[in-house]
RNA sequence: GCCCGAGUGGUGGAACUGGUAGACGCGCGGGACUCAAAAUCCCGUCCCAGCAAUGGGGUGUGAGUUCGAUUCUCACCUCGGGCACCA
C-alpha cells in the first residue's frame, strides 16, 4: 500500500483542509475585484470583539451561517464580498487589560492575531485584504471624522447627564460594573450618581423616521419588534397645571381623559422647579429627600426596589380641568428623562399612583366607569366611559381623550403630544481605550471642533491608563497631550479628554470595508454606491437595539448630509439563534463553554461547521451536545466514498436517481434561501442514501455512479463543507478550479415532481387506506378507488356515505 | 407587569398556504464481518393490546371551529428572550 492510496481511501480532514486553506490563499479564491464586479453582493456578518479567550462557538455559529449564505450566493453567480474585522476598542478590552496588567495596545494585536488564525481554520470565504480594526488610527481617524460631520449637521450637543460614580475608585463606572448598587471592585462601597457634562447624539430627533422605516425593511420580525419597543412611541397630551404664582408645570400623560381624577402632582427629584415650588417650612425635608435620591446609583434607581417614597413640597397647583388645587409632591418614581419630568397623578387609574396615594393618604377619585365589570381600584382600562368629569360624563375613554384635550387646548392649558422612550445617545466615556473625541476647548472661542486635516487625534500610548485616585479620566492627567493651540485663535487651549463610545466605532464599519484601500477618505463614493446598502446582514439579536439602531441612525444622518445615497444601511437582516449547552447559556462561570479549536482539531472544520448548522434551525439556535457530531462525520465519509467510485463511462443515471437529484436540488435551494440549514443538510443526507443504494457500495466495477449525479451533490455541499467539496470537485476532474466558480444546479420542475403519489383515504377522520395513483387524478375516479380499498370497505360497509371531501393529490375523506 | 418566541418519541429535531405526525441524525436492540475489539454494513425502533392481520391512544393542559387541527380561535400551565416606576 502506498501513501497516496492510503490518503485517497480514507478521508483525512486535517490533510484536505490545510491543503485548501493554502490554495485559497495562493489563488486568492476569496477575493473580489470591487471596482469591476458586475453583480456585487455585500454579505455582512457582525465583526467580533477579539477577546483574550479566543473564538467562541457562538462566533463560529454566527459566521458559518452567514458564510453559507455568501457561498450560496456566489455559486448563484453573484460577486460576493465577505469582509471581516475586529471591534477592539471599549471597556471590555480595557477592563481585561487592567485585570492582567498589560497595556491594551499590546494585548489587542495579539488577540487579533490569534482570532484571525482561528477564523481562517473555520474556512470562511473572507476577503482578508479588507480587514478593519477599530483601534487602528487609519480607521478611527474616520470615526472622529463622522463625529465632526454630525457636529456640523447639528446632531450633537453637550449636556449634563448622570453617571455611576464610585467614591473609592474615584471614577465613573459602566452599568455592568455596578452590582446591586455596590462597586464591583469595592464590595461594600455604594455607588452614587454624579452629573457630568457629556456629548450626546440627538437620535431622538430621528425617532419617528427610525420607527417608520422599520416597516419597509426586510428584517427578522423579532428584531423589528425590539426596535419598535425601544423607540417606544406613545400618543397623549401635555397638560398645564399652574402654581399659585402662575408658574406653569407641564405634565405628560397618555390618559388626558382622566384629568378630572388627577388629585395630586409629582415632580422628579431633579426637576428644575423643585426649588421654586417648595414652601419654606418644607425646604429641609425636600432637600434631604433630593440628596438621598441622587445618591442612589443609576442602576438601583431604575431597577431597584419599588417601594414608593416621596415628600410633600407644601404647595398646591391648579388642576386645569376641575379648577381645584392639588398638592405637589416630589418622588423618585417619576423620571426626569421621560416626558416633562412631572406627572399628574390619577391614583384611581394608575397602579403606581394608587400605591403612592394609598401610602401617603392622598385622595383617590374614580373618573372611569369600566364597561366590563372590574371591581377593584385601580382600574386600568380603555374600555369604559367618563364619570365625575363634568360635561364629559358618558363619553367613551377614547372620545374623552379627544374632547378633553381639545377643550384644554382652547384655554391654552394643553395640547396633543407624541412621546418616545428612546433617549439621546450619550457617546462620552470617561475612559482611556477609545478614540478621543475631536473637540478643543478654548477660553476665547469656546468649543472648537478639530479641523479635518488635523485628524486623527491620536490616542497616546500612556503607561498609566489605569483610573487612579486623581478623580479624572486617564487622558486628563496628561498635560503634554491635552495642551494644544486653539485651531481658531492660536491661543493655548485644551483637548476634550473623554473618548467616544464603542458603539460609534461599530455604527459605520460596513461603510469602511469596501474602501480600506483609500486612506484619504472614510468611504469612496463610487464603491459605496456600488456595494451598499448591504444585501445580507446576519447577526445576533443581542445587538437588535443598540448596534443596529445606531448604525441606522448614523447612516440616516450621513444620508441627510448628502454623503451616502441611501438612508437605511441593511436591506435584509436576519437574527440567528443562540447555541446553548445543557439548556443554559455558555459562560466561564458555569464551566460549560465549548472551545471550537478542540472540535475542529478532532473532527475537522467541515464536520464542525455542518454539525453546528444541523443541530437546530439556524434562526432559533439549539443545544450543543457531543453526541450528534459523529453522524455528520459519517455523512462526509460516505460522500468521500461515493466520489471514489465515480466512473464517467458508467451508464446514464436511472430515472429514480435523477428524480431524487432534482427533488434534492429543489429542497436544498429553497432551504438555503430561507436559512433552514438543518433541513437542507438532511435533504443532502437523504440523497446520499439514495445514491449509496444505487451504487452497490462500490463493490463492483459495473455499478459505478455517473458523475452527473455527483457533481450537483458536491456543489450543493460546498457552502456547508467547503474544503472537502473542493477536494471532491478536483477528483471529479476539475483540477486547478474552485468548486465556487461552478454554478448552482437548477432543477427540472417536472423531474422534481413525483410521478406517483400516495392518496390517503380517511373514514370519519381516521386513515383507513392508501391509494397509489398518478398526480392529477379526477375526483370521481379517486372516490371510486377509495371505496374499493379493503380497509375502507370494512368501515363503510352497510353505511351510507354522508359526505365525501376530495383534496387534489392529497386525500379522500369520507364521512359515514 | 408589558412585548416577542417556543412546548412533538429515549434524544436533537422534521411536517409547504389546516390534509399520511415523528423526515434526517444521535442513542438503543438484534444480526453480519472479526480470534476479539474498533470501524463498517444490514434489519428494527412513538406508546398499548395482539403471533399476525388489525384495533386503540398520541404533538404542554382544557375547551372551541372543521369531514379533518402539531398548524386556526379562546383560556390556562411551563420554559426561553427582550423591556421594565416610561405616566
Amino acid at each position: 500500500m502506498t501513501d497516496i492510496s492510503t490518503r485517497d481511501s480514507v478521508y483525512d480532514p486535517g490533510v484536505v483542509e490545510s491543503r485548501w486553506r493554502e490554495r485559497w490563499e495562493d489563488r486568492r479564491t476569496n477575493g473580489v475585484d470591487l471596482a469591476s464586479a458586475s453583480r456585487p453582493y455585500f454579505n455582512l456578518m457582525m465583526f467580533p470583539y477579539p477577546s483574550a479567550e479566543g473564538l467562541h462557538v457562538g462566533n463560529v455559529f454566527a459566521f458559518v451561517g452567514s458564510d453559507i449564505h455568501g457561498r450560496f450566493r456566489r455559486l448563484q453567480g453573484w460577486n460576493v464580498f465577505e469582509p471581516l474585522g475586529f471591534d477592539a476598542f471599549g471597556i471590555h478590552s480595557e477592563n481585561f487589560a487592567l485585570k492582567v496588567n498589560t497595556h491594551p495596545a499590546k494585548l489587542i494585536p495579539a488577540n487579533i492575531e490569534r482570532f484571525r488564525e482561528q477564523l481562517k481554520r473555520v474556512g470562511l470565504m473572507v476577503d482578508w485584504d479588507h480587514e478593519v480594526s477599530t483601534t487602528d488610527p487609519a480607521y478611527y481617524k474616520w470615526t472622529q471624522w463622522i463625529f465632526l460631520k454630525l457636529y456640523a449637521a447639528g446632531c450633537v450637543e453637550k449636556k449634563h447627564a448622570p453617571v455611576n460614580w464610585c467614591p473609592e475608585c474615584k471614577t465613573v463606572l459602566a452599568n455592568e460594573q455596578v452590582e446591586d448598587g455596590y462597586c464591583e471592585r469595592h464590595p461594600g462601597v455604594r455607588v452614587h450618581q454624579k452629573s457630568l457634562s457629556q456629548w450626546f447624539f440627538k437620535i431622538t430627533d430621528h425617532a419617528e423616521r427610525l420607527l417608520q422605516n422599520l416597516s419597509m425593511l426586510d428584517w427578522s420580525d423579532s428584531t423589528r419588534n425590539m426596535q419598535a419597543n425601544w423607540i417606544g412611541r406613545s400618543e397623549g397630551a401635555e397638560l398645564i397645571f399652574k402654581t399659585p404664582a402662575d408658574t406653569p408645570i407641564p405634565v405628560y400623560t397618555t390618559r388626558p381623559d382622566t384629568v378630572f381624577g388627577a388629585t395630586y402632582l409629582v415632580l422628579a427629584p431633579e426637576h428644575p422647579l423643585v426649588e421654586e415650588v417648595t414652601a419654606n417650612e418644607c425646604k429641609k425635608a425636600v432637600g434631604n429627600y433630593r440628596r438621598q435620591a441622587l445618591q442612589k446609583d443609576v442602576v438601583t434607581r431604575r431597577v431597584g426596589d419599588r417601594e414608593k417614597t416621596g415628600v410633600f413640597t407644601g404647595t398646591y397647583a391648579r388642576n386645569p380641568a376641575t379648577g381645584e388645587t392639588v398638592p405637589i409632591w416630589i418622588a423618585d418614581y417619576v423620571l426626569m428623562e421621560y416626558g416633562t419630568g412631572a406627572i399628574m397623578a390619577v391614583p384611581a387609574h394608575d397602579e403606581r399612583d394608587f400605591e403612592f396615594a394609598t401610602k401617603f393618604e392622598l385622595e383617590i377619585r374614580q373618573v372611569v366607569e369600566p364597561s366590563d365589570r372590574e371591581d377593584q381600584l385601580p382600574i386600568i382600562t380603555w374600555n369604559g366611559s367618563a364619570i365625575n368629569s363634568g360635561q364629559f360624563d358618558g363619553l367613551s375613554c377614547t372620545e374623552a381623550v379627544t374632547a378633553i384635550t381639545g377643550w384644554l387646548e382652547e384655554q391654552g392649558l394643553g395640547r396633543k403630544r407624541v412621546q418616545y422612550r428612546l433617549h439621546d445617545w450619550c457617546i462620552s466615556r470617561q475612559r482611556y481605550w477609545g478614540p478621543p473625541i475631536p473637540i478643543i476647548y478654548c477660553e476665547q472661542c469656546e468649543t472648537v471642533p478639530v479641523p479635518e486635516e488635523d485628524l486623527p487625534v491620536l490616542l497616546p500610548e500612556i503607561e498609566d491608563f489605569k483610573p487612579d485616585e486623581s478623580g479624572v479620566s486617564p487622558l486628563a492627567r496628561h498635560e503634554e497631550w491635552y495642551r494644544v493651540m486653539c485651531p481658531k485663535c492660536g491661543k493655548l487651549a485644551r483637548r476634550e479628554t473623554d473618548v467616544s463610545d464603542t458603539f460609534l466605532d461599530s455604527a459605520w464599519y460596513f461603510l469602511r470595508y469596501p474602501s480600506t484601500d483609500h486612506n484619504d477618505r472614510a468611504f469612496d463614493s463610487d464603491l459605496t454606491t456600488k456595494w451598499l446598502p448591504v444585501q445580507s446582514y446576519i447577526g445576533g439579536n443581542e445587538h437588535a437595539v443598540l448596534h443596529l439602531m445606531y448604525a441606522r441612525y448614523i447612516t440616516m444622518v450621513l444620508h441627510d448630509a448628502g454623503l451616502v445615497g441611501f438612508e437605511e444601511p441593511f436591506t435584509r437582516f436576519r437574527a440567528h439563534g443562540t447555541i446553548v449547552k445543557d439548556g443554559a447559556k455558555m459562560s466561564k462561570s458555569r464551566g460549560n463553554v465549548v472551545v471550537p479549536d478542540e472540535y475542529i482539531g478532532r473532527w475537522g472544520a467541515d464536520t464542525f461547521r455542518m454539525y453546528l448548522m444541523f443541530l437546530g434551525p439556524y434562526l432559533e439556535g439549539g443545544d450543543f451536545r457531543d453526541e450528534g457530531i459523529s453522524g455528520i462525520r459519517r455523512f462526509l465519509d460516505k460522500v468521500w466514498g461515493l466520489i471514489r467510485d465515480t466512473d464517467e463511462d458508467a451508464d446514464g443515471p436511472d430515472r429514480k436517481a435523477l428524480r431524487s437529484l432534482h427533488q434534492t436540488i429543489r429542497r436544498v435551494t429553497d432551504d438555503i434561501e430561507g436559512l433552514h440549514y438543518n433541513t437542507a443538510i438532511s435533504a443532502l443526507m437523504e440523497y446520499v442514501n439514495v445514491l449509496r443504494a444505487q451504487d452497490g457500495r462500490g463493490e463492483t466495477e459495473a455499478q459505478r455512479l455517473n458523475s452527473d449525479l455527483l457533481e450537483p451533490l458536491v456543489i450543493m455541499l460546498a457552502p456547508f463543507a467547503p474544503h472537502i467539496s473542493e477536494e471532491c470537485w478536483e477528483r471529479l476532474g476539475h483540477e486547478g478550479m474552485s468548486v465556487f466558480d461552478a454554478s448552482w444546479p437548477s432543477y427540472d420542475a417536472a423531474l422534481a415532481s413525483v410521478d406517483e403519489i400516495e392518496l390517503v383515504v380517511q373514514v370519519n377522520g381516521k386513515v383507513r387506506g392508501r391509494l397509489h395513483v398518478t398526480p392529477g387524478i379526477a375526483e370521481s375516479m379517486a372516490v371510486e378507488l377509495a371505496l374499493a380499498e379493503p380497509g375502507v370497505k370494512r368501515h363503510t360497509e352497510g353505511k351510507s356515505i354522508r359526505k365525501a371531501v376530495y383534496v387534489q393529490d392529497r386525500l379522500v375523506s369520507l364521512v359515514v
